[in-house]
DNA sequence: AAATATAGTGATAATGATTATCCACAGAAA
DNA sequence: TTTCTGTGGATAATCATTATCACTATATTT
């Protein structure tokens, strides 16, 4: 990541280290609060404003993943930056990611390796409609 | 729908009826500013708060399901209440429904027959982890 | 049909995550 | 050192959605 950002002419400040440290190890698609006050341990007068900015500058260069809701904040994964299926409590939040075969038997596998009681799901698929391809 | 508002003890009022047959009848996922506006042609003096409360009323009889995005507004479909995969353009917010046979082919699938350009996708399980399961 | 109880409506304030703004500062280049 | 541009920090602004609350309409009961 941070050859990336050097090579796109950006520079590494400590802050910067500080947030994508943070992305790039942990396995609980951390919500930016999160993020922040972990931060704010090491670098107290760090702004929230900033770790917005980082992560909004890894997830333009597709180092970060992020993972939008409507009705809560948005979680990020830096560890597998590519889309890929996730497991998501209703309840708490807690996401993880599944490992599966066939999408037939996804939902069932997903359950049962995972444990969650799986109640629905959501896949979308993004890009240019013909109309937007043609601009 | 009437039905199912009434059977649990719900009022049919004007405002109710009208949100719900655009929700009943439109195919293009719409978000709730379009379906404000569509209803103040018949009813002007209908507030959005009234859209926005009847939407969660179904929503929660699970007669209408909604896609929420954190970048801009949800968009809702009643047709087909039941989770399915779509296609949405990043750039004009088009959504569409795609049809597809098995996960492996699924992308390129859905790209030659809708003639969208696929660049990522977005597939999330809902349930309660095992901690909460527990609850 | 009138009365009553209560769910629903409308207008607007509040909320909360995210983004924009703006100024001060830092680090590289000259 | 001076300059120049990128970055950080603090806070205001934004925007969809929800909460609030007084008023109204609806369905039921009498």
């Amino acid at each position: 990541m941070v050859a990336a950002l050097k090579a796109q002419g950006h520079r590494i400040t400590p802050q910067r280290l500080a947030v994508l440290k943070i992305l790039a190890n942990s396995e609980n698609h951390p919500e930016v609060e999160w993020i922040y006050r972990k931060i704010k341990k090491d670098f107290p007068t760090t702004s929230l404003a900033t770790v917005y900015k980082t992560i909004h500058l890894l997830k333009e260069m597709r180092e970060v993943i992020e993972l939008g809701f409507a009705d809560r904040g948005s979680r990020y994964d830096g560890n597998k930056p590519y889309p890929h299926p996730h497991i998501i409590c209703t309840s708490c939040g807690a996401i993880v990611d599944p490992e599966f075969s066939s999408m037939d038997q996804m939902a069932r596998e997903i359950a049962e390796k995972s444990g969650y009681a799986i109640t629905h799901h959501r896949l979308d698929f993004f890009g240019l409609c013909p109309e937007c391809r043609k601009k």
